[in-house]
This record gives C-alpha cells, structure tokens and sequence, in this order.
DNA sequence: TAAAAATACTCCATAGGTATTTTAT
DNA sequence: ATAAAATACCTATGGAGTATTTTTA
C-alpha cells in the first residue's frame, strides 16, 4: 500500500465514483478502477460497493477512509517539515 | 515522497549506511543510494553527509526520522485495520 | 588504501493512456 | 438507454540489478 493508492482511493471515495474521482487524480476512468481492484486485490478485502451511478463504501472502507486521511494528512506535514526554507 | 522511500531512509539512517542497509531492503547498495538523492532532489535538502564509513543525518535528516517513522507507524495500524479477519 | 558512495548501463514491471465492452438502473 | 465500471491492449517511465569508478577518512 503506497501513498498514491491512499489518494487513489480517497478520491474515488469522496467522489462517489472512479469517473468523477479521475480528474482531480489527473488520470483517466479505467486506471482508478485498475489501481482500486488492485488495493482491493491486496488487501483482500472489497472498499466499494459498485453500481451503475458510481460506488458506495463498504464498512471496511468507511475504516480505510478514516486511516488514509490521517496519512495523508501526517505527509503534508512531513513535506511542510522538509521545506527548505524552514529550519531544522 | 511516497512509503518505499520512508522506509529506504529509515534503514539508511539506522544502518548509518547505504552498503549496510540494503541487506535490511533486500536490494543493492546502488539503488538506495540512487533513491536516497532522488528523495534529496525532490525535497530540495541534504539528509545525510557523506562520508568514508558511511553516512551522518543532516539536521533535516533527524527531523525526516521522526516523521518517517510516525507515518511508518500509522500504515502499520492502517493493515492491521485492513486485514480481512478483521470485522470493520 | 580500503570501505563505502556514486555513476553508467541494461532490463523488466508497472503505471498511465486509448478504445471498447459490460453492467446496472 | 445511459452513465459508469471493467477489460484489453499498448507505451513509456522508473525501479531493480550488475559492473565500475570515484570519494574520503
């Protein structure tokens, strides 16, 4: 699990569907729903629900969703810690 | 910045070396090294000093350890979160 | 001068893109 | 019938390995 597949599936589960999520990805339909199997596949577990009007997070999503922002977040501040104007 | 990388820093910083922690990545001393600058690139800081015997944390690189080892932390939790005998 | 880091290269896996098909309301 | 997801395929980038050179205490 890499933090591409946390935005991944963070979009996908804001948007309510891979079509919506793949714009603010900067990426197209079918890779979303490629890189969401695959998370799925190696987790062994299924985050989406799908249906013809887009998907809807299962229980063990609605987890992921609460632990990916969390790393999300933790990485946006381990860049602002970076940034080379701030000091060590 | 994405996990792989964290965890490349984390063995280099604990190994005090890049010939010495690519036994713990299971790779070769020439991608960690590789990787470390790319992660130096991306980042725009030093975050080890080079020297004959290996290498020394810059001041950002004692900071990138704390953080990196948080996040490492928190991705540990978010599997075990995940993992499929786990009711969500 | 010796141990470790950097560099140059080759190879392959995988992420990204296009086009099409399948599914579900 | 239509919107969205899945699949098939191609391409290219970049991560991993091998071999060698450079650096520094």
């Amino acid at each position: 699990m890499e933090i591409k597949d946390l935005r991944y599936f963070v979009a996908a589960y804001e948007a309510q569907g891979f079509a919506r999520a793949c714009v603010a990805l900067n990426t197209v339909q079918s890779n979303v729903s490629l890189r969401i199997k695959e998370l799925e596949d190696v987790l062994g577990v299924s985050l989406f629900v799908r249906h013809s009007r887009g998907i809807r997070p299962t229980a063990k999503g609605d987890v992921l969703y609460l632990y990916a922002k969390r790393v999300l977040e933790l990485m946006d501040e381990t860049h602002q810690a970076m940034s080379p104007e701030k000091a060590a």
